[in-house]
DNA sequence: TAGGCCATCTGGTCCT
DNA sequence: AGGACCAGATGGCCTA
């Protein structure tokens, strides 16, 4: 949270209600390093990852064993056992093997996709500011969604300030002395807005942006 | 104990 | 035909 607030934005605050910092908890401490769930970074179980989420995890990407599709180990995930008879004698009644094999196939791949969309969710996560620690809880799948929809539009939000203040003290002017790269960021032609020359106010109009000389300002610039 | 979050299974649909 | 994507259902784990 503190870095949320650092970074001076209520938009990352701006969630769901039920998103909030009280649900996906920016100083919640929960259990362990990862949180509760621990080994995987999604979530799940201990008897989970024991079973198809544990072998899954470590063969991502490449998933063959029917073991893993629940059917032996008991994997959680009640639809399975629950439609377990169900496959058996109805859907998959004609050629049981092929038809389970084909289910297996089928499931693995499902859990695949799932394991890679959570792989993105946690690249997502990684670059997402926000209390990054192994006593805050993970953010949690909506709340990663919501908090980077929030940052793109709060940054989108600071790149328009910053060329309305690059326009700013730019007009009116068309020096050719370059501005440093790194005051150049927009590729425009860098001007200084005030020129060679000491202007009257100067100090004022440099800091009616940012509350400080402004580095943009070449009188600024060549004060000692 | 209720609610939140999650992984998995499953069947349907669409695309290549 | 096979794969990707999606949404519903289910049950486990955790926190308040």
């Amino acid at each position: 949270m503190a870095e949320l607030k650092s970074l001076g934005s209520e938009a990352y605050l701006a969630l769901s209600p039920g998103y909030g910092p009280s649900a996906f908890a920016y100083g919640a401490v929960r259990g362990g390093a990862e949180g509760p769930r621990g080994s995987y970074a999604g979530g799940g179980g201990a008897d989970f990852h024991a079973g198809a989420m544990g072998k899954s995890a470590e063969s991502s990407g490449e998933q063959s064993g029917d073991e893993e599709d629940g059917f032996e180990t008991g994997v959680k995930g009640g639809a399975g056992f629950e439609r377990e008879g169900k496959l058996k004698g109805g859907a998959l009644g004609k050629k049981p093997k092929e038809q389970r094999s084909l289910r297996l196939s089928i499931n693995a791949r499902e859990r695949r996709r799932m394991h890679d969309l959570n792989d993105a969710l946690d690249g997502l996560r990684s670059v997402i500011p926000y209390a990054h620690s192994p006593s805050v809880r993970k953010l949690s799948k909506i709340a990663t969604l919501l908090l980077a929809k929030n940052y793109i539009l709060m940054q989108a939000q600071a790149l328009e300030e910053m060329r309305r203040l690059v326009a700013y003290l730019n007009q009116g002017q068309a020096l050719s002395a370059p501005l440093p790269a790194t005051l150049n960021p927009f590729g425009q032609s860098p001007v200084y807005p005030f020129g060679g020359a000491a202007v009257p106010g100067c100090p004022e109009k440099c800091t009616a942006f940012t509350g400080a000389a402004s580095a943009l300002c070449k009188h600024c610039n060549d004060k000692p």
